[in-house]
Formats: structure tokens, C-alpha cells, sequence
DNA sequence: CGTCGTTGTGGTACAGCGTACTACAACATT
DNA sequence: AATGTTGTAGTACGCTGTACCACAACGACG
């Protein structure tokens, strides 16, 4: 049963039901959305179960099963609701596509950092309504590059891109402490890191030791702090911005119209790797 | 009970403490993390219940336990496995920076398309043996570059970022169709954009539909599946991530040391959105 | 060789999950 | 007032991770 699409009865893909309780109702789809959103804010997204938001909204478990078909429909309220909050306000939106795209990915991150849960189980998400116009943003923003529409298409996806590999990264693998610069490594994983280090097996990363800017006079522990602290300057998210803009600027002013595919000015060319990727031809 | 490190027992962290079967042993982690790989390879993530990696192996349930503190373990030990496949293979790394990167990044993308799972629950994803390694070797790979040590370490992290970030989105939005160009996406998904459309609440993306490229006389349905098909172009990875490095390589080019934060040359800077970001700061 | 301690194995049981099924209450319409 | 529709929920089932416990297999030692 609960057939995909085919069967003759209501469409699959919650965005294209009406919302219940048109006539009458107690709670919204916005409304469980905001609740299960504050829920994987304060709890953390393991917390965020049918029962436990039911219990939130004061309803009974099942009734979510009005408003939400299962509970994957329930995440996708949430990451959509997330999506509205990356949309640039009207009317704020600076001029010039750098400065707009700039404006859109910083706005983005906030978002996610401000919701963590959002880049923790990531599947399921299938783009709503603020998905949508997010879209429309990100192609407002770019209009003014004067770009042919794939590489329009391809920087916007492109900053999108960065984004969210850039915040994944960072809510994973650092965490920055809330008094000042400090920062929260598990003192297991700074043995464990060092224990491997001492096997003599990583050149590089002892190498990295010996650096003036990380020695730290012998002491180990705080050598990776620094790495770690480096790793996770804040800065680091405009500055790499900046950086892939400016590729992406240096590319625009090179040739006229025509783009050309992948890797075209790549001065020493990966072909091994490249066939890698490339797997069906 | 089973206190995070200082209860004086064991340490939590799994790299710490030695497998079992040092002495008598029917299994081994590498066995179990292959086994548990397969099945996500082969049924979705899922799929890995402990009593299914259990029944693979033909042991029982509890036995994993003895190789595993909890789930959690045996996804870092999963986790671990596929950045196995993420490192080149001795010698085979490309001399140059630029090729170098390149290498590692078409390797990593290779590997996460085979386990896209990787990707779907991607918290608890705590660096093991192989993760160093990775670091290991991108450090290598950045030698010749003769950046600061923190630019180094900026570098190396913003390709990880951008194939994480890439990659990620890719797995998600799009799916690629087995037999040719064609690509996947529900009907519903697709009936859902056209009636978001027809609101007329979104100039930019009807104006690309007016296109010369994507237009597909008139035909939405169709001028969807083009702006996917040019979104979701394989080459768009190796094409973004040059972009990218022609940035790093600009910014190489002008100042000769002293890295300088973010948005150095913005041209024009987002103030107001900057703040936002640097929330503590 | 028998005994003991250690270590790997795994059955049972429990709380919690998503949700199918079902009954029922509340209101709009006739 | 009767009827149909729609929103609200209780109960129950199969699944999950895993705490607890019993036990088997082996190394070392008397």
C-alpha cells in the first residue's frame, strides 16, 4: 500500500497536498515544524521523535500523522523551514553578484550553524517551497555577472557548494568552545592523535611540529590546538569564499562567450585521476 | 556507569584501546567494518543493524559488542574503512601541488559516490587512523605550494570542504540515471516546481526558462530536466574545484608572505552581513 | 590432569522508536 | 435531527540499541 504516486488517491509529495484543517484545525504544518525545530535545537535531532513532538504540541501521537504522512515528511517541514531562514530579507540583497553571493552564503551559514541538525542527517531533504526560492535568489544574485546560463547555474550551485561542505566540515571536526578562542577536542582523540603521530609513520605532520607558528616548544597537546585553532578560524569560511569568487572571476575574464567543459586551463592536467572520475564515459 | 575517560577503566575512544582477540578471536574489526560496509553499499544505511552486521557474520548479536563499545563505534569504524579508499596509493601521488590536490580530491569523490551512505549520517564521525593518513597526505601534497603553514593548512582544508560539499549535494538533489544524460526525479517533485512556478512569484527562474538553451519550446517539464542535466554535469566537479585553485593561485601570486584574514579583496565588502557571521567575535 | 581465571559468545529482556489499524469526537451540511 | 467528513487519539506490532547475565573455550598453574 501507500503507493509512490500511480494509485488514484492523493499525491505522495507533501508540498503538492493541501495543508488539513482548512476548515478546521488545531495545529499547522508551520507550527509543528517551528516545534520540531526548537526541539532539535535544544535536545539535539535524536530527540526530535513523533511522540516527543506530539507531546510538545499537546496532541496525541498519531495526529501528527495528519499534517505529516511519516515521520521523513516531518524533516523536510524542518529543513525547509531552516530554508527560510537563508533567504536574504527583500530589498536587502546588495548589488553586484560578489557582493549578493557573498551576502547569501554568509546568510546560509548562519542558518546551518544556528541549526546544526540540518547537516547531520542530510538525506531526505528534498527541496520545499524556501528550497525554491532560494533558487530564485541565488539566480537574482547572479544576473549581474552577465554569465551564459550553465555557468550561471554552475557558480550558484558551486557557492551552495562551499557552503555546506564548509559548515559540515566545521560543526563536525571543530568545535569552537564559547569563551573566546578555546577549543573543544576530546582529550582521548589528542592521545590518539598522538600516539599515531609518535609511530614515525606521518613525515609531514611531525614536520607541521617543527613549524615556528606550531612548535610550542615540544608540548604536543598544544602544537595541535594551534593546528586545530588555524583549522578553525572563522575567517577561514570568507576568505575561501573570496578565494573560489576570484577563480571563478579570473575564469569570466579570460574568454569571451563559449564555456568549455571541466579543467580546461588546469596547467598540469590529472589525466589518470580524471578517467577515475569520469567512470561512465 | 561508562563514563566518558575518567573512571580509570578503559578509554572510550575505540583507537585507543586494543582489539580483543589478541589471544582467541573469530572476528576482527576489519571484518566487521567490511561486512557493515557491504551491507550499506548494498541495502542503504539502514540496512546496518547491529543484528544484521551480527547475522552476516554469522555470530550473534551481543558478540559485536565485544569489538564495539555501540553503534556509534561501528560507524566510526565504517567511516575509517572508506577513508581508506580516500588515500592515493603510495607513489602515485602527482608531483605539483595543483595535481597533487586534484588527485586526492577525484579520489575522495570517487570514494563517497561508492559509499554515499558516507555522506547521509555524517555526525559521530570521529577521525581514525586512516582520516590522519588522509591528513598525511594532503600535507604532502601541498609541500611544493611554499605557503605559510597556515595557508597550507587553509588550502588543504578548503578541498576537503569543497568535496565534501560537492559531493554531498550531488548524492542528494540528483541522481543520476544509470543509461545515458538522463536523470531521475520524481514526477511529483517536478509537478511540485511547476505549480511553485506558476504562482509567478519567481521571475528569475521563469526568465530561465525563456532561455534559448533551456526554453524546450515551452515544454516546463522539459526545461527542468535541462537545468538539472546542466547542474548535475559530472565535469562540473573537476571545473568548480580548478576555479577554486585558481584562486588559491591568484592570491599565491600577489603578496609575497603574510596572510591577511578574510575578505582582503573583496571588492565589495558585505558589511553588514560579515558582522552577522562573526557572531562572538 | 584438574582447577581456576580470563576472555569471547550470545540469549533474554526492556525501553524506545515509527506507524498500521481502529474507534471516536466534533463540526458542516442536508 | 440525521448524516458525512475530518481531526484526534489509544492500542498494538515489529523493529531498534543495548544492559544484564549465563556460559563455553581456552591458557596458566597447582
Amino acid at each position: 500500500m501507500s503507493n509512490g504516486r500511480g494509485g488514484g488517491g492523493q499525491p505522495g509529495l507533501i508540498w503538492l497536498r493541501e495543508e488539513p484543517g482548512a476548515r478546521r484545525a488545531a495545529h499547522s504544518r508551520a507550527e509543528i515544524a517551528s516545534v520540531a525545530v526548537a526541539i532539535a535545537d535544544e535536545e539535539g535531532f535524536d530527540a526530535v521523535s513523533m511522540r516527543r513532538v506530539a507531546q510538545a504540541l499537546g496532541a496525541g501521537t498519531m495526529t501528527l500523522y495528519h499534517y505529516v504522512r511519516n515521520k521523513d515528511e516531518l524533516l523536510t517541514l524542518m529543513h525547509d523551514a531552516v530554508m527560510g531562514e537563508v533567504l536574504v530579507p527583500e530589498g536587502e540583497l546588495p548589488e553586484g553578484w560578489r557582493a549578493a553571493m557573498t551576502s547569501i552564503a554568509l546568510r546560509s551559514r548562519a542558518s546551518f550553524q544556528r541549526h546544526p541538525w540540518t547537516l547531520d542527517r542530510v538525506s531526505d531533504t528534498a527541496a520545499g517551497p524556501n528550497g525554491v526560492r532560494h533558487f530564485e535568489q541565488s539566480l537574482e544574485a547572479m544576473e549581474s555577472a552577465g554569465l551564459p546560463v550553465e555557468e550561471r547555474l554552475h557558480v550558484l550551485s558551486l557557492v551552495d557548494e562551499y557552503v555546506f561542505g564548509f559548515t559540515l566540515r566545521e560543526t563536525i571536526d571543530f568545535v569552537p568552545e564559547e569563551d573566546g578562542a578555546d577549543f573543544l577536542w576530546p582529550a582521548e582523540t589528542l592521545e590518539f592523535f598522538q600516539r599515531e603521530l609518535d609511530t614515525g609513520a606521518y613525515p609531514h605532520i611531525n614536520a607541521l611540529f617543527e613549524d615556528e607558528e606550531i612548535g610550542a616548544g615540544g608540548d604536543a597537546n598544544e602544537g595541535v590546538r594551534r593546528i586545530v585553532a588555524m583549522i578553525s578560524r572563522p575567517e577561514r569560511f570568507e576568505h575561501g569564499l573570496a578565494q573560489l569568487l576570484d577563480g571563478v572571476e579570473a575564469g569570466m575574464a579570460r574568454p569571451p562567450g563559449k564555456r568549455n567543459g571541466a579543467g580546461r586551463r588546469a596547467p598540469r592536467k590529472p589525466a589518470a585521476a580524471a578517467a577515475t572520475a569520469r567512470a561512465s564515459g
